[in-house]
RNA sequence: GGCGCCAUAGCCAAGUGGUAAGGCGACGGUCUGCAAAACCGUUAUUCCCCGGUUCAAAUCCGGGUGGCGCCUCCA
């Protein structure tokens, strides 16, 4: 099964092709642990998680890389701040990162490589570029020599005159050329420092990646991902590193993940202008927050608003409403498998849901079309529902349970939590108000029926009855 | 200033040469005591503007206009 991808570098799709046959290797960019994740390191760990989940799925066996910038200027800066060491600072970052993919319902990373623990693999990867002469030790720093790169620029389609122009040498650095880069700092008083043949210091923001990489993907692997503005300077650094280092190709797909915008403009915790994941999983359902995620394309930017969020809420109400349904029909569906197995469409019986899968693999299959096969599952959402509207008869029974298998494998693929709906729980006097409409309507006293309807919606709670039954569903608002 | 991306209905959003998915909203219908939910139907003769290529363009090319991103740390 054929999966088409666009690369950042070649500015184009192609058909995808693993470096090793047998095994695709992935990495994506974690954060810089200097503060608590916000929204876009949401979306980037979670187009990471379907892009890797894709591949699993066409039959790949992937090795997923997300790994931690965890010493850096700024988390050194933070700790000094806080009056603790930079590693308490990083810890409980990682911490919280870890939580929250959990909770938006990433599967979890085959590795989340860390800076700290990688530091000899660092140093070999410096050492190598030393020897060549394309990276060099000047006042207690090794930098790499940009113009020994001469591909530099490549991937963010940049000359290297052009950004000359507007590079700088800031105090307190040593470099021969302001496009020089470090790859190793030394350490200033009080600073953490690693002991390393060229003095005491620790590691340039960009050779983590690449030693990292390397050390579990190999010198070319397959996918490397982040957000857009990761292109210029770090991963065009890493590029320059590692391609310098090896003589190889570094990676064959770069995907970059669109912008998470706020009022039009990035989110970005430079600018403090961002929503910090916490504060949003505490009023937002994070499932609903993993499908507005992906309701746009991974490479568009998206913009997080009050508004945004409450149409996602109710647009993905609709899904759970066709999953309490089907429970109410089938009991509980099995648990969500985290590796799923594919389904062959050629072996769903009904033609309408055969299309729906079909057409859903295909979406899935051209450069990670999330946004056109959720419309795919709306589709299935519409079907079944008319589906458990017919009469009863063996046939309905059977397409209905061909359809919920189908509908839970779609929204395990991209990660949704359709199977484990939270129980609402229904206050008692509510339930008691309720209780008594019911009374007042089979009284046939519609006033007071009425009455008690909007009580309850004034209380937030909108009644549903079912059919001429006596029996009833309370929703709680915005549900 | 340089480089790049984007512009599709009231809103969000797919679409990469063959005659506009899907969601929200609105309106009409079925169901209902009335609603809600669900289902059925309607809601862009047209895809920012102007040229061009083509039998055929939202999709390709040229030129505008508007927005965003990167060029410094950033997912």
């Amino acid at each position: 099964m054929s999966i088409k991808v666009y690369d950042t570098l070649r500015a184009d799709r192609f058909e995808f092709e693993p470096v090793r046959p047998g095994s695709v290797g992935m990495y994506v960019c974690g954060m810089t642990v200097q503060d608590k994740p916000h929204v876009g390191h949401m979306r980037a760990a979670v187009v990471g998680d379907v892009i890797r989940r894709t591949l699993a799925y066409f039959g790949h066996d992937v090795v997923f890389l997300n790994n931690f910038t965890d010493v850096d200027d700024k988390i050194i800066a933070r700790g000094n701040q806080e009056g603790c060491d930079y590693q308490v600072i990083a810890e409980r970052n990682m911490t919280a990162y870890l939580e929250a993919v959990d909770k938006i319902g990433n599967l979890r990373a085959t590795h989340y490589p860390k800076a700290t623990e990688h530091i000899p693999e660092i140093h070999e990867l410096i050492e190598r570029l030393v020897q060549k002469d394309v990276a060099y030790a000047a006042g207690g720093d090794v930098y790499f020599r940009v113009k020994k790169f001469a591909e530099y620029g490549k991937l963010s389609k940049r000359k290297v005159d052009d950004l000359r122009s507007g590079a700088r040498i800031e105090p307190g650095e040593h470099k021969e050329s302001p496009l020089d880069f470090a790859v190793w700092k030394g350490a200033k008083e009080g600073e953490p420092y690693w002991d390393s043949p060229w003095g005491k210091g620790r590691p340039g923001w960009h050779i983590e990646c690449s030693a990292m990489a390397m050390k579990y993907l190999g010198e070319t692997f397959d996918f490397h991902g982040g957000g857009l503005d990761l292109v210029f300077p770090h991963h065009e650094n890493e590029i320059a590193q590692s391609e310098a280092a090896t003589g190889k190709e570094f990676v064959r797909n770069w995907t970059h993940n669109g912008l998470v915008t706020l009022g039009g403009e990035k989110m970005s915790k430079s600018t403090q202008h961002f929503f910090l994941i916490e504060d949003l999983f505490a009023r937002v359902d994070p499932a609903t927050i993993r499908f507005y995620l992906l309701s746009t394309h991974y490479r568009s930017p998206i913009e997080f608003s009050e508004e945004r969020l409450g149409e996602a809420g109710i647009a993905f109400g609709r899904l759970k409403a066709t999953a309490q349904a089907l429970r109410d029909a089938l009991g509980a569906p099995p648990s969500r498998e985290d590796v799923v197995e594919p389904m062959d469409p050629a072996r769903i019986v009904d033609p309408e849901l055969r299309t729906v899968l079909g057409l859903f693999q295909d979406a899935m299959r051209d450069d990670f079309n999330t946004a056109k096969a959720q419309g795919h599952l709306f589709e299935l959402c519409r079907l079944l529902n008319r589906f458990l509207a017919e009469p009863a008869s063996g046939a309905k029974d059977e397409k209905i349970e061909e359809g919920a298998r189908l509908f839970h494998h779609l929204g395990d693929f991209l990660g949704l939590e359709l199977r484990e709906l939270g129980e609402v729980s229904v206050p008692d006097e509510i339930d008691a108000l309720a209780r008594a409409r019911v009374e007042a309507r089979q009284a046939k006293d519609w006033a007071k029926a009425d009455q008690i309807r909007d009580e309850l919606t004034a209380l937030g709670w909108t009644v549903e009855d079912k059919g001429k039954t006596g029996e009833y569903v309370l929703k709680p608002k915005g549900c």
